[in-house]
DNA sequence: GCCTAATTGATAATTATTCTCATTTAATTG
DNA sequence: CAATTAAATGAGAATAATTATCAATTAGGC
């Protein structure tokens, strides 16, 4: 297994994986690295290309089988663009949310959930239970509003 | 052009179209109507099937255009499921988010904005500049509490 | 080091989306 | 209300995205 690029996001990724049962594989580890130095949002395309520069070579098919298992483990996010587009980005923990700078697609945590605190009164009178909820914030960053 | 379907939603689409001096046709208008009264979000080729049903036939690529233009004229919402799916829900106006039944895909209007009022100190800190967001709630409707 | 179930890779198959261009049509105008 | 015209449609080809298959490989436990 590889070890070079062992950094703390791998080592969480490593746990995840070893608390259900499930293997840490080069491809694995890879992704998670690829996705978490880049710190922005990245295409299937692209992920897979990382990891191809990373190991010599990797299948796309696993490429999609570990993308989806760790949207399942709550190790990567899908996140949808204005443009129809939509990509993965490395996240830690559960109740984050996500800012996307829409020039670079860079991501950045957002701790506090706006939707936490907020009254659902209106939509239980109409007799819905809330369960889950997916937010994502757009906007520009720093760099980029430099830049500009 | 078609008149027989002819309600609120279609006559709200039919203003947006002529506005931007783009065309009212049987196609458009009948998208809407087979949103709206679905009341759900349905995938393309739902969408496809019920256009046709109504008109005879119809385009798929024409599906895809009409659906296209709708979100960005603000009268059709792309919905994002946690199975990786999207659908799409008719939508009136700007500022509405909408909660999703798990279930059977119904889809609820929600007026008011959970991040409206929030502060994005933290964010901004980091010299990021919000322009935007998407939100979606997901839980049980009430058709589908009773169901179960 | 061996064993076994999990995982991978190559590629075929499937599904989703976009493109092209000849034909049709909504809306305008006389 | 017929003629005109730019916009829109439809059919299907082309492309892109995703999933499935199955033999070969490998991580992790003993």
């Amino acid at each position: 297994m590889l070890r070079d690029f062992e950094c703390t996001q791998e080592s969480y990724a490593k746990g995840v994986l070893r608390e259900k049962g499930l293997k840490s594989t080069a491809q694995r580890l890879a992704v998670v690295h690829v996705l978490h130095t880049s710190g922005k949002s990245l295409s299937v395309g692209e992920i897979h290309e990382g990891v191809k520069e990373m190991l010599g070579a990797a299948g796309l098919a696993t490429i999609y089988r570990t993308l989806e298992m760790f949207e399942d483990l709550g190790i990567v996010k899908r996140l949808h663009f204005p443009d129809g587009g939509h990509g993965y980005a490395f996240s830690q923990g559960e109740h984050v949310h996500h800012m996307v700078c829409v020039e670079c697609r860079g991501v950045f945590d957002f701790p506090e959930c706006p939707v936490e605190s907020f009254d659902y009164a209106s939509v239980e009178r109409q007799g819905f239970r809330v369960k889950d909820h997916f937010i994502q914030l757009f906007g520009q960053c720093g760099k980029c509003a430099e830049a500009a």
